[in-house]
RNA sequence: CGGGGCGUGGCGCAGCCUGGUAGCGCACUUGCAUGGGGUGCAAGGGGUCGCAAGUUCGAAUCUUGUCGCCCCGACCA
């Protein structure tokens, strides 16, 4: 591409709320604009780091033996009633109606119509497994799409779903893509980890998560120093202390604590750690009443663990203040447990500690010297809390560390969540219908893009992985307006490259020197050659990697061939 | 959904409090100079001030409504 034919020119202001760097940069390069919150256009400059994106995950999952199909954007209503989701998946599911009221939505996952067209080709266990993929526009109404195209409300998806006779060949399926995962951010030049995931919305039961580490990412990660377990903060088990609890010591009193509504000021009011006090969430119930939730005071509940308790209504939801005081009598800050006497459970730490301090169900009140099995009741002991760094990995090696990730890839063994609900079966050799197995996979084509850079910047631009910079080479000619020789070298130099298949970006625009550095560095491209009257006079020209701070004179005779070398290293 | 804030040329902002017919920087156009790190000088083009209604002789400015956008929070017990 020649610059000067590329109208986009690269901003030095950048509207006031882009908040992240990626997205600031995507912006200032001319990448991506905005048209509406969570809509982005990719502009040409952007689309070709998009499309090297889409072309390594397709030769990955090709390589893997999927196979590719394209499915509509637009579904009908009815998929989603039979699977449970059109109730389920709430107000992120955009909906609408056609000119003849029927209803529709647009695609936010395609399980629904990949196991319908499943249930319809798919006849014999010989037909399986099989995994069919395509890479196509999402849309998820997000509550609040924020950070650019990182969490867009439309965005790029390579969705892969592999159907299966058996858990046993569904392992295997998944098997194939994590290692298809790993090769593909491995290939793209991401720091990644894969984590231990819940399923969220999509369901089913085994799940890992791939996140690409980085400060600005919206997820906390947990991982041992000791071994390879990592997983998702909302996963992570936290270990129950294996000593026995001390024996209690003081006795059982009521003090007053005038304010204390959060543990903060409790512990300072008292002068006690907050960690001997134990904090009472009251949430509300699945049968319409409230549970408590007992946590330590200085640890936080993880509302992922706690909706998987089945007292508990789905999704969490904090206890209203009046259904606070209906249960309680008094307001949220003085709730305990003792003359609680609905369902209560506390969190393996909280269920450890002797002596410790809660609310007394009165204003301003607070117990003392609370022991379980003497002034309550022995709780029921379940994992409630988010780990913290420090704690031991429940690999029973190492301590856990806590890390920032963006997920940009998931994959699923859904088992045969979606295939019974739809009546998705195939015939065994026992000529028997046995429903089918399923997994789901999925890649965010475009979050990756905005997950590299953030990854991999400086303050003075972007600097592209190899793979996916939208141009591998840049020449830089100085005064190819005036200068004949320059200029005849840079078109020459431009053509060698072309033809030799390495994507290169002539800036023959007009511009002074200063401009076009800034520019390519901006830019992010990974090598740059630099042509001039003086280099040209000794025979050379100057080379410089997007990474480094010192340029080397190169010689005019092979720069193609330097270049190959460098990209091939 | 709750709280806060913002809508003035493409972008970043000032003007609004105290009404009098819109300004600065970047970008853009033209010319001259310059030509190895966002160069200088000069001359230009571009905005019915988000939209609607109201108050007023007169509204970017005051009032009301409306639309759009952004930020924070959604463990507080």
């Amino acid at each position: 591409m020649r610059l000067s034919q590329n109208p986009i020119s690269t901003l030095k202001e950048v509207p006031a709320d882009a908040e992240v760097i990626s997205h600031r940069l995507m912006l200032r390069t001319g990448m991506i604009r905005r048209l509406a919150a969570g809509l982005y256009v990719w502009l040409p400059l952007g689309l070709r780091t998009l499309r090297k994106v889409e072309r390594i995950v397709r030769e990955e999952m090709d390589r893997a033996g999927a196979l590719e199909l394209s499915m509509p954007t637009v579904q009908p209503a009815e998929l989603w009633k039979e699977s449970g989701r059109w109730i389920k998946y709430g107000p992120e599911l955009l909906r609408f109606k056609d000119r003849h009221d029927r209803e529709f939505v647009y695609g936010p996952t395609h399980e629904e119509v990949i196991t319908d067209i499943a249930r319809r080709e798919l006849r014999s266990y010989k037909q399986l497994p099989v995994n069919f993929y395509q890479i196509q526009s999402k849309f998820r109404d997000e509550i609040r799409p924020r950070f650019g195209v990182m969490r867009a409300r439309e965005f790029l998806m390579k969705d892969a779903y592999s159907f299966h006779i058996d858990e046993a060949s569904l392992a295997e399926g998944y098997r194939l893509m994590y290692e298809a995962y790993s090769r593909i951010f491995t290939r793209i030049g991401l720091k990644f980890r894969a984590v231990l995931a819940d399923g969220g919305s999509i369901g089913g039961s085994v799940s890992q998560e791939f996140h690409v580490l980085a400060e600005s990412g919206e997820d906390a990660i947990a991982f041992s120093d000791g071994d390879d377990y990592a997983a998702n903060l909302e996963m992570a088990a936290s270990v129950a202390p294996a000593l026995p609890r001390p024996a209690a010591a003081e006795s059982l009193t009521k003090v007053p604590t005038p304010n204390a509504r959060s543990i903060a000021e409790l512990s300072a009011q008292l002068g006690v750690d907050a960690a001997r006090c134990v904090k009472t969430l009251l949430v509300d119930g699945r049968d319409g009443g409230v549970v408590a939730l007992l946590v330590r005071g200085d640890h936080e509940m993880n509302a992922v663990k706690a909706q998987k308790l089945p007292e508990v209504a789905v999704p969490l939801r904090m206890a209203s203040a009046t259904r606070v005081r209906e249960a309680t009598g008094t307001e949220p800050g003085f709730i305990g447990p003792l003359s609680f006497t609905g369902k209560i459970y506390a969190d393996h730490a909280a269920a450890q500690l002797a002596d410790f301090i809660c609310g007394a169900n009165e204003k301003d009140m607070h117990f003392r010297g609370v022991n379980w099995g003497r002034d309550l009741p022995e709780p029921q002991s379940v994992d409630i809390r988010n780990v913290q760094a420090g704690d031991p990995s429940p690999s029973g090696r190492g301590t856990l560390q806590i890390a920032r990730g963006i997920e940009v890839g998931h994959i699923f063994q859904l088992g045969q969540l979606y295939s019974e609900a739809m009546h998705a079966g195939v015939l065994d050799e026992q000529g028997k219908s046995v429903t089918m197995f399923m997994g789901c996979y999925g890649i965010g084509v475009t979050r990756i893009v905005a997950a590299a850079i953030e990854q991999s910047h400086d303050a003075n631009g972007i600097i592209w992985p190899q793979a996916i910079a939208p141009f591998q080479v840049v020449l830089v000619p100085i005064n190819y307006q005036k200068s004949t020789r320059v200029q005849e070298a840079a078109d020459a130099l431009y053509r060698e490259f072309g033809v030799a298949g390495i994507d290169v970006l002539l800036d023959d625009r007009d511009a002074r020197p200063g401009v076009k550095f800034a520019d390519s560095e901006l830019m992010g491209i990974p090598h740059r050659i630099v042509i001039g009257e003086r280099g040209l006079d000794a025979g050379t020209l100057e080379y410089r990697h997007r990474g480094g701070t010192e340029s080397t004179d190169i010689s005019v005779t092979d720069p193609v061939g330097y270049i190959q070398h460098k990209l091939n290293s």
